[in-house]
DNA sequence: ATAGGGTTAG
């Protein structure tokens, strides 16, 4: 039974339509293994191949099909660090060029350009822990790189050369990146559309516009660029009308423009937009989809959000990556925890952004404990992830939501301390609302004392509040000398310490500050009703 | 077997 289907797989694998599920890689894997064909690369490297394709694949399964080899194969050793680039893992990718470089495997020219690629986007992805727990530095590995490139001979393959330009350009050298684009006898159009995507990045608009003009032709990804830089600048109607105008549109015109309008808060404009593409002749993509469910998840549109993931479901797509993220996000929004959950267990392999979603969904909904405890499950897994910034956000909020002080303050410590992480505006906004509506007041104004001023602001007003509701009289003084100093007083601040003065049954002072008001110009606004007057 | 443009947590 197992040769019939194994043998019937053997001939798909090497026809032309290839796999179709990943059971079929599983059954044709479990044949060559029987069969003992498992040392026949061009197979595995399309077993490999095919379950790193990110809409049904498996890329745990592809690192454990590499592993069976002996892993010294150039051309297998060359799909794996694909298979990466384009993952959500793109350091994975060096690792791997690491190890074929390492281990004297052999490399060609589409080594290098896999491997460039891969270090571009690791600067690009967001993954920040995972490139700085890089150490040496992605750029340097791509200077690197470029060295053996040049070394080799591989600096006149247009495809390598390409993928300088793009590397240097994303690693933040754009001199460097000119200068190989200027090298390049034959440049394709990529090479010129890369230069010019460059140049956008970094809003150097005059140099992109200049080689636009010069560029001998343009194609889909010319138009899209500069899609995208209307978009990046929020110019929603000059995005619309090149849309409109655009001599060809593919999946990424209608992603940037359905993107566009997520970005500027249209989310009727986006999911009217998407279901206009599902009538047009393009097809969405995950990209689609990612952006559609982030506009469903801030509209709290379940729904829809649901109706995406069913179909998803039914068509077998794989829930992994920025989609299974996406899905995880827009549950957790929309208040669907339980949703929420059963897909992030289901993820294989989760990011930091997974587990921050999950995370900051339970504690802004409520479910403190749960959010510790996935918080804690984290720090079980620090050889795969590493909390940031955002994970201790969602912490710091599940703990505020049950006033939870003391687990707080060791969390805002343990961020600083263990993890090295500096408290940003939202950590020491949710740690002063968290002292001092525990009535630990004082430790709330040491805290503030030490926020750069600009950020403190917001801080002072939530303690100047909080000192009313704990009627402390004298730190309320405090904190509205420290407001006064820092920027021109609001009607609203005299108004709550008038009536904590008020409250206090100081009346004389109820009178200075009315005084004081009246002085500074700032009475006239107020109502009378406004001040508590006996 | 290659590229380039578009995507997730706060």
């Amino acid at each position: 039974m197992l040769r019939g289907t194994g043998s019937f797989m053997l001939s798909k694998l090497l026809q032309a339509q290839g796999l179709s599920s990943m059971k079929e890689v599983e059954q044709a894997h479990a044949f060559l293994t029987k069969a003992g064909f498992f040392a026949h690369n061009q197979v595995i490297a399309k077993l490999i191949a095919f379950a790193s394709l990110s809409s049904s694949g498996c890329l745990v399964y592809a690192q454990s099909l590499f592993e069976e080899t002996t892993m010294d194969d150039p051309f297998i050793c060359n799909t794996m660090i694909r298979a990466y680039t384009n993952s959500i893992f793109p350091i994975k990718a060096i690792h791997i060029y690491n190890h074929m470089h390492n281990l004297n495997v052999g490399t060609d020219n589409y080594t290098y350009n896999f491997a460039l690629k891969a270090c571009a986007r690791a600067l690009k992805c967001k993954e920040e822990d995972a490139v700085k727990s890089y150490g040496v530095g992605i750029a340097r590995k791509g200077a690197e790189i470029h060295c053996r490139v040049f070394k080799l001979g591989y600096d006149s393959d247009l495809y390598v050369q390409n993928s300088l330009v793009f590397a240097y350009s994303q690693c933040g050298y754009i001199g460097f990146a000119r200068h190989v684009f200027d090298e390049i006898t034959e440049r394709s159009v990529s090479s010129w559309n890369i230069m010019i995507s460059a140049y956008d990045q970094i809003n150097d608009f005059e140099s992109a516009d200049k080689l636009f003009v010069l560029m001998p032709q343009k194609n889909v990804v010319s138009w899209n660029t500069f899609l995208a830089r209307h978009v990046r600048l929020n110019k929603i109607e000059a995005a619309k009308k090149l849309f409109k105008e655009m001599p060809e549109k593919d999946a990424v015109s209608w992603n940037s423009m359905i993107a566009g309008y997520v970005e500027v808060k249209d989310y009727d404009g986006a999911l009217n937009l998407f279901r206009e593409m599902q009538n047009s002749k393009v097809k969405a993509t995950e990209v689609t989809l990612i952006s559609i469910l982030g506009a469903c998840a801030e509209t709290g549109a379940l729904e829809i959000g649901m109706k995406i993931h069913e179909s998803l479901k039914v068509k077998k797509h794989k829930m992994e990556g920025y989609l299974g993220n996406a899905i995880v996000d827009m549950y957790a929004k929309c208040g669907k925890l339980s949703s929420a959950r059963e897909v992030f267990n289901e993820l294989k392999m989760k990011t930091v952004s997974c587990w921050n979603a999950m995370i900051v969904g339970l504690a802004v909904n409520g479910y403190s404990e749960e959010a510790l405890d996935l918080f804690a499950a984290m720090e079980k897994k620090l050889n795969e992830v590493r909390p940031n910034r955002v994970t201790f956000t969602g912490v710091l909020i599940a703990c505020s939501h049950k006033g939870l002080v003391e687990e707080g303050s060791w969390y805002f410590n343990h961020m600083i301390q263990k993890y090295s992480i500096m408290p940003d505006k939202k950590h020491h906004g949710c740690m002063v609302d968290l002292l001092s509506r525990g009535g630990l007041l004082y430790e709330a104004y040491q805290l503030i004392e030490t926020v750069p001023s600009d950020e403190s602001i917001i801080l002072w007003r939530t303690l100047l509040g909080a000192c009313r509701v704990h009627r402390n009289v004298e730190l309320a003084e405090k904190c509205f000398q420290h407001l006064a100093n820092l920027e021109p007083l609001k009607d609203a601040d005299y108004v709550l310490l008038s009536n904590i003065y008020a409250e206090a049954e100081r009346w004389d002072d109820v009178e200075r500050l009315r005084n004081g008001m009246i002085n500074m110009g700032v009475l006239k606004i107020l109502g009378s009703s406004h001040i508590e007057m006996k």
